[in-house]
DNA sequence: TAGGAAGCTACTCGCCTGTATAGCCGGAGA
DNA sequence: TCTCCGGCTATACAGGCGAGTAGCTTCCTA
């Protein structure tokens, strides 16, 4: 039940131990590595979990859970980036880790993180905006979608293009990526980009004669 | 020594399957099932490169000069898009999908793609502040390599997440895309996210505190 | 105290991988 | 015409993988 870290049950130290080998090389880590890891024999796994996609899948929904817990128990309040004050902790490094492979990966699992951020991400933005302290856009919606989709996606390139994560005081590689991008965030986020408006006047225009009038646009697949 | 696909020796077939290969699904292909795709044994491919590892290396190194003949044979104008008018030919979707998925999958060959696009972007980027079209930035290189990991980044998560890839008609896949993020990119490029400066403020006051005084900022690793 | 289930391990199987070796075949040069 | 040589194939090998089977220990219960 509890998120200890030692004298487990053996299910839940290979699930433990397979979380932490998949944040740290990747999802085509072997049985045997894990349940060596986890101090126990590779035939506990089919034991267990049946077969390692069913594994992937118990780490998956662990993760999640985690996740969500860390973030509600620390609802003090995120100024402007997603994972603010998450990984400060060990566990809360290993969770951005797990996260960030499994939308590189893709798949159902990555697809499910995406989700959950961009509501996070949703519910933030439009209390941002309700108070005035964020611009509105003309797709709410939409502009949340892109900004968690560029700041994951960011995240998952600068990550991959590193040797190796290490994932004891993964805090320190979290800050080395913030302290690069911190200025052109808040440059990009304050001041913009263009000087005139002309791209996105023409785009409006654009958009205005090829669908209705856009009130509220709604996506169509 | 052309890129053309028919009967070509044993040798660039090899290498454009392999290439087909790689960017439909992944690096992990087997050899034998890229020497089905070029209709040759799979011995060959040990005959003409000696290990998969060669082979790759090959790939990359014919997909970076690949890509910088259609980058420089269409030097029209990119307005504000990096891969602008590229996958409007099959050849051209193909290179974006290899470097997509080299960039996802880290590594040299990832780095070095990375490195290629961001000297490009800052050319542009040099010349659209020249022009007067771009705002200045405090760290001119620091907001291109930003933004490139952005869009680049942005572009990996959302083909991560879908399926699969259509090798053929990837236009019409970036063309979805761009129709997703063409409107918050305007937004934000044009009237940025924040409506005070607060932010931007705070930060660099606490930059000019900590360092020297923001005259030329440089990256210190 | 006997029984039985649960936790766990040792061993095995078939498959697929990259790599290695031996040899076939056709065309160019002497 | 003989010969050699490069392109190419067929087959083999060792290793790692996930999955399957059988059996041991331990502890709880009837």
């Amino acid at each position: 039940m509890s998120a200890a870290h030692d004298d487990l049950t053996g299910r839940a130290r290979l699930r433990d131990a397979a979380i932490e080998s998949f944040a740290a090389h990747g999802f085509d880590e072997s049985l045997r590595t894990i349940a060596a890891r986890a101090g126990v024999s590779a035939g506990l796994v089919r034991h267990h979990f049946g077969t390692k996609e069913a594994l992937r899948a118990a780490c998956d929904a662990t993760v999640l859970g985690r996740y969500r817990t860390l973030k509600t128990d620390s609802m003090d309040a995120a100024p402007q980036q997603l994972f603010a004050q998450l990984p400060s902790s060990r566990e809360g490094g290993l969770l951005i880790v797990y996260i960030l492979r499994s939308v590189r990966e893709g798949g159902a699992a990555g697809r499910e993180f995406m989700e959950h951020m961009i509501a996070e991400a949703l519910d933030f933005s439009r209390d941002a905006v309700a108070r005035g302290l964020v611009v509105p856009s003309r797709n709410e919606e939409a502009r949340v979608r892109f900004l968690v989709q560029q700041s994951i996606g960011a995240l998952v390139v600068s990550f991959a293009m590193g040797p190796e994560l290490p994932l004891d005081d993964f805090g320190a590689v979290m800050d080395r990526f913030y302290a690069q991008s911190m200025l052109p965030t808040l440059e990009l986020y304050t001041e913009g980009l263009f000087t005139r408006s002309d791209y996105l006047d023409e785009y409006l225009a654009y958009l205005a004669g090829t669908t209705n009038p856009p009130a509220g646009p709604r996506e169509k697949t």
